[in-house]
RNA sequence: GGGAGCAUAGCUCAGCUGGGAGAGCACUUGCCUUACAAGCAAGGGGUCACAGGUUCGAGCCCUGUUGUUCCCACCA
């Protein structure tokens, strides 16, 4: 039975091993079990071209720990993978390619050919993230992944869309939307960035029709944009501009005459207190615009250049025409002076290039309607944010969200199924391709040649992965899902259009739980990009330390919801510890000779204190696990194996194990496996692999043939290995144990030299409970446990414990001036703390409103103190 | 302009419902003690940002201040 392990474990040569163990055997399968209740997960799918970078490495492992405990707590477990078609990064990404590669466009292609083009992308780099995940451990069903432009998914969209429309939730309309010249498409407004940037304010003199030298002074930060002028506003309170309102004044450089209006929309404060309204480029003049009835002339175009019929400007784009409109105002009088001014430019959260606000006619959701239920279902707790935080984040934006457009001048997506027809102008929306319009059966029609953003498939994710709108058994038992993990970035792209989606069309909300983690930074504190080049990237990661190693790190030590720093120091830190745990295994098994994991009959003082470790370890994880806590968890497990299990249990058995009485190497053994064995279930979300491989090797509780840990079941609190008594009795050991240690490495005694000791205790059985291990543990030669003084102290150097006077016989060693002011320091200390103590002993508030507990916990400690300071101030008289 | 987070050991961060200040890394000292030097043992280091308040008791709850980060918002 005994086996022996390298000294050293080798991520590489486990991980893919159990990795396709698992997915041979199907460990991974989410099965309808109606026997147990569902846990489903639905995986947020990354982009199909991307890579996995470290953001998603804890985002999956912290998915992947979920899933596991559930599956181990015997849920039906389902975990459902799937990628993004990610409409405008992919298409970018297939036009760079094809313009670099052919020097080609997509309009040199055509819209079909292009699009095969994207779809040989897809199919040639789709999987590749998927096989990242599985590095990491992901235990998803693979066989359900799901890509969100597969037929059944495209369904779904197509269903809701048509849906929606016929609701009277969809509209076609013009507006004044976010528009990026660069990606030459339309955006909602979560795709756009605001930045402050540095500009300034220009100051033009706008002539008024009719009246020599006079004028208005209007402010603008965007000169170019004076080209679609329709009018003048001012506050409608303002004096300085009473009489002004109603009259007309003339457009400088165009000529065009506008009239002069009066709008609370004007900030009398600001600038001079005349606006110039452009309603074709700025949506609060827009609005204005609509309430005077102001024309709206669009001055630039798809491409952000000035359209035809502005002279020397037409052709120019928006900043070149800004310079040249300058230059000629200037030139011509009208510019009265330029302040510098920063201010909050929007960007293309895409390609970060400067959004073009214009009127274009573009697809909406209407979201009133829909906000209300998804506003409903978080504030009565029917789905909850963890930590709770971010529902505060959610509600704002819900309760004042904006119609969402949803149409994209794009290829790559799922195509707008409206037709318009050439003949009487009507829109038919149908789930079937029509072949002639609805209306009047003309067969010219035109499809909308538009996508849908890329979140509005997302939207759909958690029912249309499960086969919705088919009734599907896998619908029936898995959906609602149980949790969303997530970063906190994507709350109003995705979670909140989920949670909108799923209640309007599922009746339910998606999910009753949203677990946020935050972003992962690099070790300065910033973002990771691809500009700054300081991506970390988790694959290597995985292959230097193990990705065991890699998910602990991403996952302990540090809170809910905040953002983290990599430091690959951590990561060795996390390597060390699996190895740790090699190395414990290793000794165990080096020391196996029972082939049946059971506790024994009979249990040593140090078996009942190591058992009752485990227990409450055992509740607190479990605990933890539920508050979805997974830091404090695993660092709880971490505490355990290194401190409790390594460094004090293991070196408890050694006298057994290294004796010559044989039933009492079987006991140790017995509860060296049974405490490893449910320790290594406890670690198992955290790092599958190498607990996996440890639990493989070795003996199993009766029963238990072959099978997989994770497939064991989650290890359970038992009020039967609950021995309170001998966590003091073995507290008081340790104490003698570090004490003599601390002492010697004082004196610099080295281990090679070994000692008498003798205890002093007024209750000795723990000690003598202990002679066994401790010995070895204080580097003894002999230990003697006595309730009395011993007679003769002559050479003898004495130390104090809580419980015990500790004597050995190295008295020449001591430093006797040393000694007394180490024992001064450490008496004042006590004393202090004892003072401290006494005090609030002493405070009747505390008697009586303090809970019993802890006035007789306060008490006991008193006692002790008490106790160790009289021993204290012996011990320095007698020097 | 509104909202949120953070401020704890040299660094990075934990600290659950208020009850004796913790971890990792770094540092000092001694150990190759037959599981592990990716290790063991011992040790140094903190007025828990500041000021009030609630409480028998505050790192934790409340108010304010300062610093810092982020999100949202149509001031030209």
């Amino acid at each position: 039975m005994n086996k022996e392990l390298p000294k050293i474990y080798d991520p590489k040569e486990v991980e893919g091993r159990i990795y396709r163990q698992w997915e041979e055997n199907g460990c991974f399968r989410g099965v309808r079990d109606p026997d147990k209740k569902p846990f489903t997960i639905v995986m947020p799918p990354p982009n199909v071209t991307g890579q996995l970078h470290i953001g998603h490495a804890m985002d999956d492992a912290l998915q992947d720990m979920l899933i596991r405990y559930k599956r181990m707590q015997g849920y039906a477990a389902l975990w459902v993978p799937g990628t993004d078609h990610a409409g405008i990064a992919t298409q970018a990404k297939v036009e760079e390619e094809l313009r670099t590669k052919e020097g080609l466009s997509r309009y040199d292609l055509g819209r079909e050919k292009f699009l095969e083009r994207v779809w040989e992308w897809k199919h040639r780099y789709g999987d590749c993230i998927l096989e990242q995940q599985k590095k990491l451990g992901c235990s998803c069903d693979w066989e359900r992944a799901r890509f969100t432009m597969d037929e059944g998914l495209s369904k779904a969209v197509r269903h809701v869309f048509v849906r929606l429309y016929e609701k009277g939730l969809i509209y076609k309309g013009s507006r004044i939307i976010n528009w990026c010249p660069h990606c030459v498409t339309a955006l909602s407004d979560v795709e756009v960035e605001y930045q402050d940037k540095p500009g300034h304010l220009w100051h033009i003199r706008y002539p008024i029709q009719g009246e020599e030298d006079r004028w208005v002074i209007v402010a603008t930060t965007r000169p170019e944009t004076m080209l679609g002028d329709t009018g003048v506003a001012v506050n409608p309170n303002d004096e300085r501009y009473a009489d002004l309102v109603g009259k007309t004044c003339v457009l400088p450089l165009v000529g065009r005459e506008m009239p002069i209006v009066a709008d609370e929309y004007v900030d009398v404060e600001f600038g001079t207190g005349c606006v110039k309204m452009t309603p074709a480029h700025d949506p609060n003049d827009f609005e204005v615009g609509l309430r005077h009835d102001l024309e709206t002339i669009r001055v630039l175009d798809d491409h952000g250049k000035v359209v035809e019929g502005y002279g020397r400007y037409s052709g120019m784009d928006r900043y070149e025409a800004r310079r040249a409109i300058v230059e000629d105002l200037e030139a011509q009088g009208y510019l009265v002076k330029v302040e510098a001014h920063e201010h909050n430019v929007g960007t293309c959260s895409r390609c970060h290039h400067d959004v073009e606000p214009l009127i274009s006619a573009q697809w909406f959701v209407k979201m009133e309607p829909l906000a209300r239920e998804a506003i409903r279902v978080v504030e009565e707790g029917e789905t909850r944010f963890v930590p709770d935080r971010f529902s505060k984040t959610y509600l704002n934006w819900m309760e004042n969200v904006r119609d969402w457009c949803i149409s994209r001048q794009l290829w790559w997506g799922h195509q707008i199924p409206a037709w318009t027809c050439g003949d009487c102008g009507h829109m038919t929306v149908s789930m079937e391709d029509p072949c002639q319009c609805e209306k009047c059966g003309s067969k010219d029609i035109v499809r909308d040649p538009d996508v849908l953003d890329t979140w509005f498939s997302s939207a759909l994710w958690p029912f249309s992965i499960l086969g919705w709108p088919e009734k599907t058994e896998d619908l029936d038992f898995f959906y609602p899902t149980d949790v969303l993990v997530t970063g906190y970035d994507i709350i109003f792209f995705w979670v909140a259009r989920m949670i909108f989606s799923a209640c309007e069309h599922t009746g339910k909300p998606p999910f009753h739980t949203v677990l946020i983690h935050g972003l992962v930074r690099d070790d300065k504190g910033r973002k990771m990009s691809k500009s700054l080049g300081n991506g970390i990237d988790p694959l290597e990661m995985a292959d230097r330390f193990g990705a065991d190693a890699l998910r602990f790190n991403l996952i302990t030590g540090n809170a809910p919801g905040n953002d983290m720093r990599f430091y690959v120091e951590k990561c060795e830190a996390m390597r060390n510890f699996a190895n740790k745990i090699w190395n414990a295994s290793r000794f165990v098994m080096m020391n196996l000779t029972i082939d049946r994991c059971v506790l024994p009959d009979e249990l040593e003082q140090e078996d009942r204190w190591i058992l009752s470790k485990l227990d409450r370890l055992i509740k607190e994880v479990t605990e933890n696990m539920d508050a979805y806590e997974l830091g404090v968890a695993s660092a709880k497990v971490y505490d355990f194996i290194w401190s409790d299990y390594c460094d004090w249990y293991i070196e408890l058995t050694k006298a057994r194990l290294q004796g010559d009485d044989e039933a009492a190497k079987v006991q140790a053994q017995q509860v060296l496996v049974y405490v490893l064995t449910e320790t290594l279930k406890l670690l198992h979300p955290f790092m599958p692999f190498i607990t996996e491989e440890i639990w493989q090797a070795l003996p199993h509780a009766p029963g238990i043939d072959g099978g997989y840990l994770m497939l064991q079941s989650w290890p359970r609190y038992d009020e039967a290995l609950d021995f309170q008594e001998a966590e003091s009795a073995m507290e008081s050991v340790m104490d003698v144990v570090r004490t003599i240690r601390a002492r010697r490495a004082e004196m610099n005694v080295p281990p090679s030299k070994k000692a008498a000791v003798i205890i002093v205790a007024s209750k000795p059985e723990a000690f003598e409970a202990g002679k066994g291990f401790l010995a070895r543990l204080a580097y003894a030669s002999s230990v003697e446990v006595r309730t009395g003084e011993p007679s003769d102290l002559t050479g003898l150097v004495a130390d104090i414990t809580h419980d015990a006077k500790v004597y050995m016989p190295l008295a020449e060693l001591v430093d006797l001036e040393k000694e007394k002011a180490r024992l001064t320091k450490d008496l004042g200390k006590k004393q202090a703390e004892l003072k401290g103590l006494a005090g609030k002993l002493a405070n009747p508030g505390f008697l009586s409103k303090a809970p019993e507990a802890v006035v007789a916990a306060e008490k006991e400690r008193a006692a002790k103190l008490e106790a160790l300071i009289a021993k204290l101030e012996e011990r320095l008289k007698e020097m």
